[in-house]
RNA sequence: GGCGGGAUUCCUGAGCGGUCAAAGGGGCGCGGCUGUAAACCGUGUGGCUCUGCCUUCGGAGGUUCGAAUCCUCCUCCCGCCA
């Protein structure tokens, strides 16, 4: 293992803030005379089923703690997830049902191994239902440890609290229980986005409450999003999954604005191309870069090609769907009725698409809504510059 | 507990009882220019058996020839006072 001081220059790269100020790398040489692993935390909710790449940030940092040989522990939010968060605008959403939180940390867990080390020594999951399923006389000791103007000095709250707009009880309430655990699993290190800072920093007084040594508290930067603005979310529909696939990760990847590239290339942990590459390959090599990571390099590589056949020679993607077409009795099809059956789109904005001139038949622009059977058959039919399907007649 | 305000289509936010499927903006779709970038331009954005018809404006009733608009009750949200 190397060097303590080596070790935090090499862990708060890419990161915003490492609280208290050195607090690592004095928790690295605390660890190293004892011989022993940090204990590096990381909670996710599982309130959606899938992690994108802005989890893979912080995920990517744990990964490299992994390297160094300390041990993430990975904790499942399954009791915090099932009362449901209330915080942000979303006033409706539901507390999620067991099973559906079992189904979603199963596949958290899945989708994190793509950049965490599966190795029983280097990780640990564990699930805050463990220890947050508390008797109402620990909740009251945990209420104890802190006040509501601590609660309020979060920017969040205050901000809220100045314009009235209600905080509930239950949302002061959650800083407290991350806090917990990292009292209940004895962090050394909490790792967050920078959104977390005030959580991160009040399980420090958990602890101190609990009796135990103050975790360290690393931040790393929020990812955009593929609009260049808002922070990745899937919510905002601005995202790639981890389990997207691999033409559609190289696609998004390049719809990606030019200035929020660089940071893509850093906060992922790619390198970045020289100054004489233009910003057009400098975007082609990062989504080769991002494919590669969760698809592999074959897996890239097709990508790519992929994608230059389909939107820079305009032709047909390969291994197109074929959708089988019934004509009337007048031997005409309708195409509105096509396009909803093989898109997924009402009949109406088939319609519409079709006066717009966004379909194509055999890669000629087409408007009449019905059209003779033979016309259509063996042709692929196309909407936009992505949607793409081969029509064959049936009976 | 008292008083007041609000619930509109993906979001936001307009909406004299008829001309409202419902302004404007955002987002998104399609088209143009391009590098599936930005900026910009055009256009569309409930559904359908589409010159019309059907279903939408928190829920249930009611008034009316006619209601998103008026009345009653209900549900939920918000603020002020206690």
């Amino acid at each position: 293992m190397a060097e303590p001081a080596q070790q935090a220059a090499f862990l708060t790269r890419n990161t915003v803030e490492d609280l208290p100020s050195g607090g690592l790398e004095a928790r690295l040489k605390a660890a190293a005379t004892e011989g022993r692993q940090l204990r590096v935390k990381l909670g996710l909710d599982p309130t959606a089923p899938d992690l994108h790449l802005g989890h893979t940030v912080v995920l990517q940092k744990l990964r490299e703690f992994q390297d160094l040989g300390h041990r993430v522990v990975l904790i499942v939010g399954d009791y915090t997830a099932r009362v449901g968060d209330p915080s942000g605008r979303s006033l409706t959403r539901p507390a999620l049902s067991g099973e559906q939180i079992d189904e979603n940390a199963a596949t958290y867990q899945a989708q994190a191994f793509r950049v965490l080390r599966d190795d029983p020594d280097l990780l640990e999951v564990r699930r805050n239902s463990e220890w947050l399923d508390m008797r109402m006389e620990e909740l009251f000791r945990l209420a104890r440890t802190t006040t509501v103007a601590q609660l309020l000095e979060r920017n969040d709250f205050a901000k809220r609290f100045a314009a009235r707009t209600p905080i509930s009880i239950l949302e002061l309430l959650y800083p407290l229980l991350q806090g917990y655990d990292s009292v209940a699993i004895r962090a050394d290190v909490e790792l967050g986005g920078t959104d977390q800072t005030f959580n991160l920093m009040l399980g420090r007084d958990v602890q101190r409450a609990y009796g135990l040594p103050e975790q360290c508290v690393l931040t790393v930067p929020l990812l955009a999003g593929l609009d260049g603005r808002e922070k990745m979310s899937k919510s905002l529909g601005n995202h790639i999954g981890v389990t997207d696939d691999a033409g559609e990760m190289f696609g998004r990847t390049l719809s990606l604005p030019d200035d929020a590239m660089r940071e893509w290339f850093r906060l992922l942990g790619f390198d970045e191309p020289g100054p004489d590459v233009g910003p057009r390959d400098a975007k082609r090599a990062l989504g080769r870069a991002i494919v590669e990571r969760f698809h592999g390099a074959d897996a890239a590589a097709a990508a790519q090609a992929g994608f230059d056949r389909q939107f820079i020679a305009r032709d047909v993607p390969e291994d197109l769907p074929t959708l089988v077409v019934v004509p009337g009795e007048d031997g005409t099809v309708h195409l509105p009725a096509l396009i909803a059956e093989a898109f997924g789109r009402s009949r109406s904005e088939g319609r519409r698409l079709l006066t717009d001139g966004g379909v194509r038949l055999g890669g000629d622009v087409v408007r009449t809504a019905d059209v003779s059977a033979a016309e259509v058959a063996g042709k692929v039919l196309q909407v936009g510059k992505r949607a793409f399907t081969r029509l064959e007649i049936g009976s």
